[in-house]
DNA sequence: AATGGAACATGCGATGACTT
DNA sequence: AAGTCATCGCATGTTCCATT
């Protein structure tokens, strides 16, 4: 197996498990041990699973004095530190021996250094160096080459991983496997358990990283606290940064349920992160993007709820303007072209999907069509009967084009019910700002 | 009043892309 | 790996209207 494609699977592992937790959340049965909260002052649902990591329920909506923090290489950091290897975890040498694996038990060889561990330990000095070469340097082409360094070897690392969990590997045991998730777990609980002693609340935590939240906190609290937690865990907890505020979204299925990978936030020096919405995603024409992020970055400037709040109006004045913009027909088609990537062959789709119509065009228009190539298209007319006249392909536009405005005008809309479902603006009361605002007739 | 059909709405499983 | 979300297309339900 290529190394990315384990490195991938090693991800999906752990992401997995924790994706369970929305099926959960939705009362369906899975085979999950439930931990019981009664240990905790906030009361989170923790849930594990064997290869899993630990989620922390993310509180929904807003909130500020939040900081990010995460463990560097937390897997690799933990095989080499607990030792754990294919011949070290339940080793035969040592069944009594006292390093047991959290939760499981497992004993870990007390008489030998793992295979693996060797392996790691040069690899992980060597991106820890790299990485506080990083900050020394002040020559921008070394830095980035520095940083280029550093990010192939945590590649490298984290496949080390993956491949612990694959049987067939050289030096796969999924014992270890399970016990470098055990560990892990156990790592970010007992991280969570010390923010709470220092007076956080933790309102969202995913496997490495943990988002806490104080009044007033001051940077030295964070570091003392991040410096407790490193020496406790054994494995470098590192600030992300803090957030001048951030927003935890709700499914859009279930708009009670928070989910775990779609939230927006701004750090204290400006810089917009956002994970899972509109705007990070490929598929999404620039227009929409641009609309998305640009009301963001009203919202940007807010320092307190009451500040927040009273700017969504005005960002959706900036959605307004793109509408405006949109129904003008004063943008360019390069902005409404929507990106897919082909997962097979045109004529292997059972469904008019829009990016099958547009890969058929280009096939029949003689271009060269195969599966993983990104096909970009324009919306002509979303809802025609002839499904050929729904989309064109963007190889295949000519001077003056059609679309359609309607079906681009909810895509906007939707932007912005993405982004303040949580504070009541549901779709409707969105395209009441956007679209009709004073134009509304009133009769006498 | 009953029937039938067109147009439209709603629900649901399948499909597909993207995300972490 | 398995979640979210959007979409498709079919089945079914609803409404309206003309016809019987």
């Amino acid at each position: 197996m290529p190394l990315h494609r384990a490195a991938r699977a090693s991800i999906g592992s752990i992401m997995s498990s924790l994706q369970l937790y929305t099926a959960w959340k939705d009362d369906i049965l899975i085979p999950w041990k439930k931990r019981e909260p009664e240990s905790f002052k906030t009361g989170w649902e923790l849930l594990v699973a064997d290869r899993g990591g630990f989620i922390f329920e993310p509180k929904l909506g807003f909130h500020m004095d939040v900081v990010e923090v995460d463990f560097t290489s937390m897997f690799p950091m933990l095989m080499l530190t607990r030792n754990i290897s294919a011949e070290t975890v339940l080793c035969k040498c040592c069944p009594d021996s006292k390093i047991r694996v959290p939760e499981l038990g497992y004993n870990i060889c007390e008489k030998r250094k793992g295979i693996v561990p060797k392996t790691l330990d040069l690899l992980l000095k060597k991106r820890l160096k790299y990485k506080s070469l990083m900050k020394e340097t002040s020559d921008v082409r070394l830095r980035q080459a520095y940083d280029l360094r550093q990010s192939a070897l945590k590649w490298i690392l984290v496949t080390c991983f993956g491949y612990l969990g694959y049987r067939n590997a050289r030096f796969g045991k999924v014992d270890a496997h399970i016990a470098v998730c055990a560990f892990a777990r156990d790592a970010l609980l007992k991280t969570a358990r010390l923010a709470e002693e220092h007076g956080f609340e933790v309102v969202h935590g995913i496997v490495d990283s943990l988002w806490i939240k104080k009044a007033g906190v001051t940077p030295r609290e964070v570091a003392d606290f991040c410096r407790e937690a490193s020496s406790l865990v054994g494995v470098p907890l590192n600030v992300e940064g803090k957030y001048r505020w951030i927003v935890f979204l709700p499914s859009k299925i279930l708009p009670e349920v928070p989910v775990l990978n779609r939230y927006y936030g701004v750090f204290e020096d400006g810089r917009i992160k956002m994970r899972g919405i509109e705007a990070r995603r490929t598929d999404t024409p620039e227009l929409i993007k641009k609309a998305q992020l640009e009301m963001i970055k009203v919202l940007s400037g807010a320092f307190s709820y009451e500040d927040f709040v009273k700017r969504i109006p005005a960002a959706l004045q900036v959605l307004r303007g793109y509408a405006e913009k949109l129904l003008r027909g004063d943008i360019s088609v390069e902005e409404l072209l929507v990106s897919k990537r082909l997962s097979k062959h045109p004529q292997d789709y059972a469904h008019d999907v829009f990016q099958a119509v547009a890969a058929k065009q280009l096939l029949a228009a003689g271009f060269d069509v195969y599966p993983g190539q990104t096909v970009r298209y324009l919306i002509v007319d979303a809802d025609n009967r002839s499904p050929n006249n729904r989309v064109k392909a963007a190889e295949l536009l000519n001077g003056r084009q059609r679309f359609d405005a309607q079906k681009y005008l909810e895509m906007l809309l939707e932007a912005g019910e993405t982004l303040f479902s949580v504070f009541g603006y549901d779709l409707e009361r969105i395209r009441s700002h956007v679209v009709y605002g004073e134009k509304q007739l009133v009769l006498g």
